[in-house]
RNA sequence: GGUCGCAUAGCUCAGCUGGGAGAGCAUCUGCCUUACAAGCAGGGGGUCAUAGGUUCGAGCCCUAUUGCGACCACCA
């Protein structure tokens, strides 16, 4: 092994050879129960960010996990064709060239992105490799590759076939940028200062007016209503009444409607049903008429042939110049107006009257919302799951249609006889009701998340129910993600699953939070603060920006990221190597420890035989198995934090801080037996510290792993993960080791407090009854961690010196004669100390004890628990004191 | 406007079904002890946001308040 630890030496090597050997590919042995987690597909157009590195991450664990407790694992890869946004960028890149989507036409530009995709698809795959995630490569998918073209033109046929799809007139939000149309989660809104327009209309027959309030004067040549509150007494008089439309000239009712509130503007609401989505639906409420004020570009319509052709700006200024000609403009207030903008692009987007293809969710959505409600899907941490019901419980129909290229198309042929709809996956030879052989297909592609919600079994062979993947691993385990996609993705995952399989896709849902900079923002490219997981990967490893990841860390909470996680992430690594370094530098042969191994292990029991090992042996055996028990635990409650930092805490403290130091006196011996038993324990428990570490930290562990005695001899990745069960006898009523490390603790505690040197060695004087045995052999490590020059065990207090300072745990007595130390005062001083927190405690003891309320109530075990406490307390406190009163002499 | 979350050491965060407050970093003290100075051994530092309530007992449960954040809705 390399004096230096450096993960560039064998991160990438690893990979390598674990593809090679196929690792990442599932068993299918029978017998084995199947685990299955679908990635969820990045963009084809992305790269790795900090978001990607923490879903990853997890996924990776709990798959590492699941291969190495023996499931038939499957992780499957992929990404996602993102019509939008990869038809962006394609046009980007034609402009660039001075050329258009049009000019090139259809077919071209669909070449043009697959090139695209082709190119960069990669990328992220190559990325997620550095990052050491262990899916099955060689089933990778595209959204929009030939298997999956088919299921989402399956699902298409299907659902149109039951009635779930229809055509109809909708008003949908319309980007005038993308010339298509966009769902709800696709718009952002941006507060932007504006003005609010306040107009009066003149009251039909008399010589009154009604002032209605505006952020959008020019769509008011569509307006075909006013409307008031029913309960406004303001206006009770006018409703049912007609007012003038200025400039227009024209006669329109003033309706009552729930929707307006009162103390907005002036409590009356123009209403112009074709260009505002509540307008829209006040219309529909009250047959209103629907003018169109713009047309297709977004420029003005011919309502007014004045205005014919305007961009809207300009329009809006002319519309106010000539309202305040016609006296209409009674006010004009500065605004702050919330605009809604593509997500995409970030142009304004405008609500928007047209044709497109929507699926009837209402069924679909509360069939999914009970899926949860009954517990056959989870959300974890719970409290997602409101969010998810509140999406489904108040469901809109799916805007499922895009006036894009890159994506499904929509398998409707419109016949262009009879302007009958055939719908099928492929273009029917004639029309159905007709015979006509013209037909035309829609021009459309669909939503890229239609495709997407079929991604946890479209990937595994669907519709063909019946093949290998379909039948071994669907429905899947487990769903990791962020919580912003919940609603688009999650809940359409989880409808359209149940449609097409009557099963939930997947049966825990795995929500984590976002990676926030050091500063606690969003990492965004606006700001530029984004950490690229890559340039952390190449400072300090794959393995540290994992650990970094997870460490202290809960699921669902943000996380924040901090170059001092990757330092301890880093430091806790070289830990490692040189505990590993250390170790296999002393071993013994393979063949020493493989017998040894055989000879300890009681047949039937299969525990560790005592006699075969020392009582340290014996502890960190013990302890090692009560954290295989922790780890498996929180592993399958999702607490992956809490999971790290068990094993953190044991490598670094039990194992090398305690152990190893108690190990080395055994392992310089010259004694063989000794060394080959110490050598198993380091070996042992080592190796298998390294398999509890795995999941988390698979490069360094594997490295590693490699070095040491294999029993199984197979690669860390593939190994069997330690069982639950005890395989030492080991008393934790006499905990003999916590009493030593007591012992020692107190004693460095009482040198560092006296400033004594550690060249400064001092005679240690045991006074037990139980623990001679132990103490004989441990003598040589307790010499070392105690700075003592000589050990002493007896029975009884005789010949203590009478100035000696004296050490009391459970058990055991150590008196350090103290002629060779430096200060009494201090000692005593600290005594005084201990003394006071003693009383504190032995205070707080008799009182809990003596409140009624406490003793008659509280569990009996709490009460045992109690008194003991208190016994122990008072022990020492009268220790300390004969203590105190020696040293006062 | 609706919903949800967060508030714990100087900083960043853990804290499982209520039973004596933890980690990492930072800081201070002492150590180059032959795996590791990217280290070892110690110390200091917290009215667990505020106010009530339930309980023998509250960081944890309930109510209200304050401050921050997110999501949904979108106010013409």
């Amino acid at each position: 092994m390399n004096d230096k630890f450096n993960p560039k030496d064998f991160e990438d090597k690893l990979y390598k050879d674990w593809e090679e050997k196929g690792y990442f590919k599932p068993s299918m042995e029978k017998g084995e129960t199947s685990y299955c987690i679908m990635m969820p597909p990045p963009n084809v157009t992305g790269k790795l960010h900090m978001g990607h590195a923490l879903d990853g991450t997890i996924q990776d664990v709990l798959i590492r996990f699941k291969r190495m407790q023996g499931f038939n694992t499957l992780w499957l890869p992929g990404s996602d064709h993102a019509s939008i946004s990869t038809e962006m960028k394609v046009v980007e890149k034609l402009k660039k060239e001075g050329k258009t989507k049009q000019e090139l036409g259809r077919e071209k530009f669909i070449e043009e992105a697959w090139e695209w995709t082709k190119l960069y698809g990669g990328t992220i795959q190559e990325q997620q490799k550095k990052l050491g995630c262990s899916c099955d490569w060689t089933r990778r998918r595209f959204t929009l590759d030939e298997g999956m073209s088919n299921s989402v033109l399956e699902q298409f046929i299907q659902l149109y076939n039951k009635g779930l799809i229809y055509k109809g007139k909708r008003m949908v939000n319309w980007c005038p940028n993308c010339k298509t149309s966009i769902s709800d989660a696709e718009v952002e809104y941006k507060e932007e200062p504006s003005h609010l327009w306040y107009i009066r209309y003149k009251i039909k027959g008399e010589d009154r007016y009604i002032i209605v309030a505006t952020t959008r004067p020019e769509t008011m040549l569509g307006d075909t209503a006013v409307a008031v509150h029913p309960d406004d007494e303001r206006y009770q008089d006018l409703i049912g009444k007609y007012c003038i439309l200025p400039i227009m000239n024209k006669e329109i009712p003033i309706i009552a409607d729930d929707f307006v509130e009162k103390e907005f503007g002036t409590g009356c609401v123009k209403i112009t049903p074709a260009h505002d989505m509540n307008d829209y639906q006040a219309g529909l409420r009250h047959n209103l008429e629907i003018i169109e004020v713009f047309d297709e570009e977004m420029k003005m319509g011919n309502l007014v042939p004045e205005y014919k052709g305007m961009e809207l700006k300009e329009a809006r200024e002319k519309i106010v110049e000539k309202l305040k000609e016609l006296g209409a403009l009674v006010k004009e207030e500065e605004y702050i107006h919330n605009v809604a903008i593509c997500e995409r692009c970030k142009n304004t987007i405008e609500p928007k009257i047209s044709v497109q293809w929507f699926v009837k969710m209402k069924d679909l959505a509360k069939r999914a919302a009970d899926s949860v409600r009954n517990g056959e899907a989870n959300f974890i941490p719970k409290r997602y799951e409101k969010q998810y019901f509140y999406w489904l419980d108040n469901i809109q129909d799916w805007c499922i249609s895009r006036q894009l290229w890159w994506g499904h198309r929509i398998p409707a042929y419109y016949c262009d006889d009879c302007g009958e709809i055939n719908v099928a996956k492929t273009k029917p030879e004639k029309c159905k009701k007709c015979g006509s052989t013209k037909l035309t297909q829609d021009p459309d592609t669909l939503d890229t998340w239609f495709s997407s919600a079929l991604w946890p079994f479209s990937t595994l062979g669907w519709p063909d129910k019946e093949s290998e993947d379909f039948k071994t691993f669907y429905p899947t385990n487990v769903l990791v993600t962020g919580f912003d996609i919940i609603t688009f993705w999650v809940s359409r995952m989880m409808t359209q699953g149940l449609e097409f399989t009557d099963m939930p896709p997947f049966k825990d849902i795995l929500i984590h939070g976002i990676v926030r900079d050091n500063q606690g923002r969003k990492m965004s490219k606006t700001l530029g603060n984004g950490i690229d997981p890559l340039d952390v990967i190449d400072k300090y490893g794959a393995d540290s920006l994992r650990f970094s990841l997870l460490s202290g860390t809960t699921m669902g909470n943000d996380i924040r990221f901090m170059e001092e996680k990757l330092e301890q992430a880093s430091n806790f690594a070289n830990k490692i190597w040189n505990a590993a370094r250390f170790i296999t530098m002393n071993l013994v042969s393979d063949d020493e420890i493989r017998e040894f191994t055989n000879n300890i292990k009681d047949k039937e029991t299969g525990i560790y035989k005592s006699e075969f090992l020392r009582i340290e042996d014996r502890w960190i055996i013990h302890e090692l198995d009560k954290l295989i028990a922790d780890i498996t635990k929180n592993l399958e409650n999702y607490d992956l934090g809490i999971a790290l930092d068990n094993i953190y805490n044991f490598i670094w403290n039990e194992f090398c801080d305690w152990y190893i130091e108690m190990a080395k006196s055994r392992l310089y011996s010259k004694n063989r037996e000794e060394k080959i038993q110490v050598c198993f324990v380091l070996n042992y428990v080592f190796g298998n510290s390294l398999k509890l570490l795995h999941p988390f930290m698979p490069f360094i562990t594997s490295e590693i792993y490699s070095e040491l005695v294999n029993y199984d001899d197979k690669d860390l990745m593939v190994s069997n993960w330690p069982k639950i069960k005890s395989t030492v006898k080991y008393d934790e009523k006499h905990d003999f080791i916590k009493n030593l490390k007591d012992v020692i603790i107190n004693i460095r505690n009482i040198r560092a407090n006296m400033n004594v040197h550690p060249s400064k060695k001092a005679k240690l004087i045991f006074v037990t009854e139980i623990f001679n045995k132990e103490l004989i052999e441990s003598k040589t490590y307790i010499e070392k961690l105690g700075f003592a020059n000589d050990i002493v065990i007896q029975k009884d207090k005789e010949n203590i010196p009478e100035n000696a300072i004296s050490i009391l745990v459970n058990g055991m007595e150590v008196y350090i004669p103290f002629e060779q130390l430096v200060d009494i005062n201090e000692e005593i001083e600290r005594l005084e100390k201990e003394k006071q927190k003693l009383e504190l405690e032995v205070l707080r003891g008799e009182k809990i004890l003596s409140n009624p309320g406490f003793m008659s109530k509280a569990p009996e075990s709490k009460i045992k628990e109690e008194k003991e406490k208190l016994a122990n307390y008072k022990e020492l406190l009268a220790n300390t004191q004969e203590r105190l009163e020696r040293l006062n002499k």
